[in-house]
DNA sequence: CGCGTTCTTGACTAGCGTCAATGTGAGTGG
DNA sequence: CCACTCACATTGACGCTAGTCAAGAACGCG
């Protein structure tokens, strides 16, 4: 059985991966171009990530590319909103979210990424990034860099075609967050929240019923279009209608069907 | 695993259902006269539509695919949800809603499309529509066989390109709804959407003070995550206000900066 | 002309936001 | 090691925004 902590499985991957030059990372943090590189056909997410659904002569020339691995403290933010776009990147290990900030200081949340998630496809459009994205916990990504992925892409069909699907799949994931917002009430849109992070958590190898939870009830709360405070109180009705057992970032889900069949949705 | 990579299969299924019965759905549709081709060369949305940004070699290409012209009368659906993907649509007069459907009935408008913008976009990501898409009045549209596109792609980085920031415009543009549903008020939602619509209209050459909404007061409401009570009486709290003249559809924005700097806001 | 649909407006209410007090755990420094 | 602080979470009391229900007006349509 998986704990919900993803530490040791972490620990040891990273470990095999970094035979090389750790040191030189952990120097430079975040400031150059990290000396560190990655490759698709040795990574432990490349079912999640991007080269999912790649055959072998694909994902070798995404290993050309070389990504390079940089860490994100905790707090830190990999890009911010307005940054000239120049890579996307993809989740190694952490969780981030990516917020929107209106001129009078107000933030929404419109995403929380973990492993094998994609982050920064928004920028593509202008050339800017449109959001910020913020690590919730230490974390480690891979920077691809748009413009050579973008020539990968001509030589392979297939490599476009993923790019487009996932892509797709964002301009998805914001339709039911919209439906969320839009006609469901605090019960059913943290309800919703839960059974995504299961999900989620579940096809990274998690338990689907037990985890910690990476970010702040406020953070919940501009996710969901709710104060914090009606979080919190949504989190407790649940624990007494038997469906959660929550102590602060620890979440339990004791009744899944539960859960699930009384806040039935489309969910994805 | 298998069912992510339906590139090859797709591919050939689409070319098939392609050459010929395009006749078919236009007949099926409502008994429309043969089907008419339309070269984007020639079309006066060029510079709002697919083509925009091209250079004359790629419109050349995009021209030798021939979208198919059909006509759609209001009420009518140019997809469903759940129907299978081959085409994304760009229209070419007339106006369109998107919308998901819950389980319980729930309904929620995802978006409004006018002359020169594409739908359908969300179907790349499972191959099937992720939403429906019903004319809100006799409309008309192009439909754009995705494979051939796609193929079109694979020889033009340009084209590519192009639809690479289509699609990322789309995130960008659901990023913003998100922030209106999830942190502005009342007021500050049909503000917004007011100075959207001002904003595409002005773009397609009518004026920006002065239009019709095509849509209802539902499904503004269900858009911008109100009631239509709530969308009626902000209406004419805004008219009280003189920022607005409102007669049902007819709008006419009185005080256009009065209306941007109460609400300022990201906009697009 | 009557019918259905859409819009507007009013009265009332529920759900969520706001404000405030208290609890809790992690990190810090003496 | 303990006291202190700070950030975060919980809970209660109260108020307001927007939802609900309902009635009537305006409009388009057959």
């Amino acid at each position: 059985m998986q704990t919900a902590t993803p530490t040791p499985a972490e620990r040891t991957v990273t470990a095999t991966m970094q035979v090389l030059p750790r040191t030189l990372t952990v120097a430079r943090a975040d400031a150059a171009p990290a000396p560190i590189k990655t490759l698709c056909s040795t990574c432990h997410l490349k079912d999640l990530c991007l080269p999912c659904g790649l055959t072998g002569s694909d994902v070798e020339r995404l290993d050309s590319l070389m990504f390079a691995r940089r860490r994100v403290k905790e707090g830190q933010a990999l890009y911010h909103e307005g940054e000239k776009f120049q890579f996307i990147y993809a989740v190694r290990s952490g969780t981030f979210k990516s917020v929107l900030t209106l001129k009078d200081g107000r933030e929404q949340v419109t995403g929380f990424q973990m492993a094998g998630e994609l982050m920064g496809l928004d920028g593509l459009a202008s050339g800017k990034h449109a959001s910020a994205a913020v690590a919730l916990e230490d974390a480690e990504i891979c920077a691809i860099p748009y413009s050579h992925l973008s020539e990968l892409a001509t030589v392979s069909p297939d490599l476009q075609h993923v790019i487009s699907r996932l892509m797709s799949r964002e301009i998805v994931r914001e339709h039911s967050l919209m439906m969320l917002l839009g006609s469901m009430n605090a019960e059913e849109r943290l309800a919703a929240f839960l059974l995504n992070i299961s999900q989620r958590m579940k096809a990274r190898g998690y338990s689907a019923t037990e985890f910690h939870l990476r970010m702040s009830r406020a953070e919940i709360g501009s996710y969901l279009g709710m104060k914090l405070e009606t979080v919190s109180r949504t989190f407790s009705a649940f624990q007494q209608q038997r469906l959660l057992e929550v102590d602060k970032k620890h979440v339990r889900i004791v009744d899944l069907d539960g859960l699930t069949h009384a806040f039935e949705m489309r969910v994805q």
